[in-house]
RNA sequence: GGUCUCUUGGCCGAGUGGCUAGGCACCGGUCUGCAAAACCGUCCACUCCGGUUCGAAUCCGGAAGAGACCUCCA
């Protein structure tokens, strides 16, 4: 990959705009992108990965174009209350009372077994990954400047965002694309808002009730903050007050994304962000797949096959690929039969990954690899439109098979341009790896396997098929199977 | 109830006003002692009803079905 920038054909889809958009970078080269991370009291599910996945591809793709980006996600380990502002208890609080642990246990766990979860899916680490709870600082400075310029007001210790007044001169509701008058109607009465002037209002700060252990010293209140504060602080923070891309779930929209902007806005006078980014959701048999649902399967449960709904393990990489072959932006269908079809695509791709490096040059060529090579690049800079770039790639498998069988050639020079492209694509951009490794295949294990393969070839040219037919069933009764290729008898752990 | 989105072949899943998506499965073939695997090839489509157009799965209108958000959620 060179350092200079390529030229710049990406287009993304904007939810601010609703339209495509050409990518022009606030401050080129560099780029500054958030997206929401998650709420650290629980297992990551299948979909914690589909934004994950999403945004690394975006974070891939533009480190790959030179862009120099810094990717910010953060953590979230206090702030999200159960129920109502007004009654609800801190999720992470609550899961410390019950399990009778300091709330930052809770934190720290789940935040660790999310970043293993990551890491086995392949995603790279954003370059920085802020708490919540680190930056409480950050948050009430904001929260006073909101006050200070008259788009909030406290009550009862608690400090809330004057929605109402907010909307007479911008517009609450331009992300998610909602009026504010309709959002007055429709929105349920709920007990306890006594404190709110008005039901649309959110808090910025909430006032700690007693038994509450998460909580922070502030001008208003011993507390702590409102829901949305932290990305907007934090955002700020380490990529200033305006920056590129802002990305996370479309669940997100309303009202956690459209009160960042309000908030920010409030707070510095301008929008905080150019491109909004929303990934839609993983459904489990056309539902959104969530945990207030309780219809969700872990990343651990996929990895191991342990959940009642699986028939099998499923691996990272099946996982990552699965997501990979769906468009961001379409809601993506759990099931088997959906899953098992990614594995076995991923392999066959992996399996040309590696005949690429037997083939051999020709004189002749076939092939226009630097129309493959625009064709897929047209792909991702569709608003990374990853399905059609991996139909591209298999393309390229296929052309690599039939190079392989001696049914086409290639020269020298497109063979290299084939080369270097796909690695670029498939392991730089799309981040797949090849998983290949068994820690099963020791030494030892590798050279009684060796003996055993001789010991059949032996049988098979002594035409002594009982023999063979012996190593081989016995072998694949304790879990290993064989398969006589052109090059001989190899062996995988079943 | 309000706002918005979607409806593609056996399954998953792209897409454009006329030109092959792709993967998996199926079927046929090559290979093979057999088997498996691998590879090659073929087949199956655009929810329904109108309209615009030389031509629509693709644009417009209507119907039916499904989903998301409106409350913490990736």
């Amino acid at each position: 990959m060179s350092t200079e920038l390529k030229p710049n054909k990406l287009q993304l889809y904007n939810s601010l705009s609703r339209a495509k958009e050409l990518f022009v970078p606030i401050n080129s080269p560099n780029v500054g992108m958030y997206v929401c991370g998650p709420t650290v009291y629980g297992d990551a599910h299948l979909g914690h990965a589909r934004p994950a996945i999403a945004f690394d591809l975006v974070f891939r793709y533009l480190k790959h174009l030179g862009y120099k980006v810094r990717y910010v996600r953060n953590i979230t380990d206090v702030g999200h209350l159960e129920n109502d502002a007004d009654q609800g208890e801190d999720k992470i609080a609550k899961k410390a009372r019950v399990e009778q642990l300091e709330p930052m246990e809770i934190a720290q766990f789940f935040s660790d077994r999310y970043l293993d979860n990551m890491d086995a899916l392949n995603v790279l680490r954003p370059s920085i990954q802020p708490r919540a709870s680190g930056h409480i600082p950050e948050q009430t400075e904001m929260v006073q400047s909101i006050l200070d310029n008259g788009f909030a007001y406290e009550s009862g210790g608690s400090v809330y965002f004057d929605v109402v007044k907010y909307n007479q001169k911008h517009h609450y509701g331009k992300l998610s694309g909602r009026n504010i008058e309709d959002t007055l109607e429709n929105t349920r009465q709920l007990e306890g808002q006594h404190e709110k002037r008005d039901s649309v209002d959110f808090a910025i700060w909430k006032k700690a009730a007693p038994e509450h252990i998460m909580r922070w010293k502030s001008p208003w209140s011993d507390g702590f903050p409102g829901w949305h504060m932290e990305c907007s602080a934090m955002s700020a923070k380490y990529l200033g007050t305006q920056f590129d891309i802002h990305g996370g779930g479309m669940d997100l929209r309303f009202p956690h994304h459209e009160s960042e902007i309000a908030q920010s806005v409030a707070a510095n006078g301008h929008d905080p962000v150019k491109y909004w980014m929303h990934n839609n959701m993983v459904t489990i048999n056309g539902q959104k797949m969530g945990k207030s649902l309780g219809n969700f399967i872990t990343l651990d449960e996929f990895f191991t096959g342990s959940h009642a709904l699986l028939h099998q393990a499923y691996s990272p990489m099946t996982i990552r690929f699965f997501m990979l072959q769906a468009h961001y932006r379409s809601t993506l269908d759990f099931s088997n039969e959906a899953l098992i079809a990614a594995q076995k695509g991923f392999e066959k791709l992996m399996k040309a990954m590696e005949t690429l490096s037997k083939i051999k040059v020709s004189n002749q060529n076939d092939f226009d690899i630097k129309a493959w090579i625009t064709a897929s690049y047209e792909a991702i800079d569709d608003d990374f439109n990853s399905p059609i770039l991996i139909a591209q790639l298999f393309e390229a498998v296929r052309m690599i098979n039939l190079l392989h069988d001696g049914k086409a050639q290639i020269d020298a020079e497109n063979l290299s341009l084939l080369v270097t492209s796909l690695h670029a694509f498939v392991f730089e951009i799309l981040g797949l790896n090849s998983e290949a490794s068994q820690s099963s295949q020791n030494d030892i294990t590798a050279g009684l396997m060796q003996l055993l393969i001789e010991l059949r070839q032996n049988a098979k040219t002594n035409k002594d098929w009982p023999t063979a037919d012996l190593i081989r069933n016995r072998l694949t009764e304790i879990g290993i199977g064989i398969k006589d290729t052109k090059e001989g008898a190899v062996w995988e752990v079943l």
